[in-house]
DNA sequence: GTCTATACTGAGATAGAC
DNA sequence: GTCTATCTCAGTATAGAC
């Protein structure tokens, strides 16, 4: 059946979402899905590849809502490139309408940022979208050398990972709720803090 | 003998460094320390003690060398706030001492931030020096609100891991090399991005 | 107290019957 | 396409030698 390879998907990312994709075994996924364990092996080879077809699957959504809100920005600022707050916010609120469509896949992805696993998988997936947003951003900060904002950018996507996944551990950690909801407000928070250090000089003069 | 544990440490040190922790199995650390298995669990109790124990060995001496560090900066400072690049020096650039010093337990904490499991056992052994520079920052910045410096501090130690940890594929992915060396480059640039981060005013007025 | 030998449980993967 | 049975290897637990 088709419907075997979209249950075992709906219920990977479910459980991937809620346990983690370390302490979620394919024999929980199965009988989640009702389906056999060969299946998994016959549909997607392994269990990694399972959750590289999970990611797959919704990436492409996100990625043409980033594109799309791009393609927004760079044409109201006409010739001149847009400001650096409106890239970042281009790239940033898709995910909190990614959020609201696809609640179990954002879950995953903050949950298992904390694994890792899955920012090899991330960086595979928005790879072209993200280069987009770097030459976009390169060209509003003509100032800073483009090796420097290639930096910047890593810099960015570390911050938001480690954001999007950890927050409750570092909030408890720290004896302090830090409050995540739809990622809105976060994204704002970040949205100031990071346009300022794009916007940075460089250490002796620009 | 007492140096069945220190041949166990060191040899998980290396290969965790060298593999990742997933990757490596109680098996091969065992062979590679000439130990039997079971003395792991009697040394250790667990894979995740045994890594905990690696990290504990020399998480004192990078945070005795962070609080001094601190405490100079904060001497020479006076009585008035010191500079949060002062801070962000003070809090950064132990690292790459720590890294000439122990190589092999930094390139196992870089190797392992990609894993997840080591940041929330980092946030563990590093959670009361971190609590000191966050305290130190809010000094720093009062125009900021305490809650918005932690978020920032927050978004600090996400950048920070996901440069010790992941500049390698990021610049692989990208096309470009990005080099990380003693690491001493890659914090002057992170020093001068969080510092303007950490500086940002708020979106509607401070 | 330390360490060895061995067994246990559960994981992901695979071959082959249907 | 699907399922049963089985394989290998992981982390873990324990009994007992020294």
């Amino acid at each position: 059946m088709i419907e075997t390879k979209q249950h075992i998907l709906d219920a990977a990312e479910r459980l991937f979402g809620e346990n983690g994709y370390g302490a979620t075994s394919l024999r929980q996924i199965i009988k989640a899905a009702g389906v056999n364990l060969a299946a998994v092996h016959y549909h997607f080879g392994s269990k990694e590849e399972l959750l590289d077809q999970i990611i797959l699957r919704d990436a492409a959504a996100l990625n043409q809502r980033r594109a799309a809100m791009l393609d927004q920005v760079e044409a109201e600022a006409g010739t001149s490139p847009p400001s650096v707050e409106k890239l970042l916010e281009a790239f940033f609120l898709p995910m909190c309408e990614t959020a609201r469509q696809r609640p179990a896949f954002v879950k995953m992805m903050s949950r298992m940022q904390a694994e890792g696993l899955v920012q090899g998988l991330m960086l595979k997936h928005f790879e072209p979208v993200i280069v987009r947003f770097l030459k976009a951003l390169q060209r509003a900060l003509p100032d800073v050398p483009e090796v420097e904002v290639l930096w910047r950018v890593h810099f960015m996507i570390g911050a938001m990972t480690h954001a999007m996944g950890r927050t409750p551990e570092f909030s408890k950690s720290m004896g302090v709720v830090l409050r995540v909801g739809d990622y809105r407000e976060m994204f704002q928070r970040l949205i100031v803090f990071l346009g300022a250090g794009f916007q940075a000089g460089m250490p002796q003069g620009k």
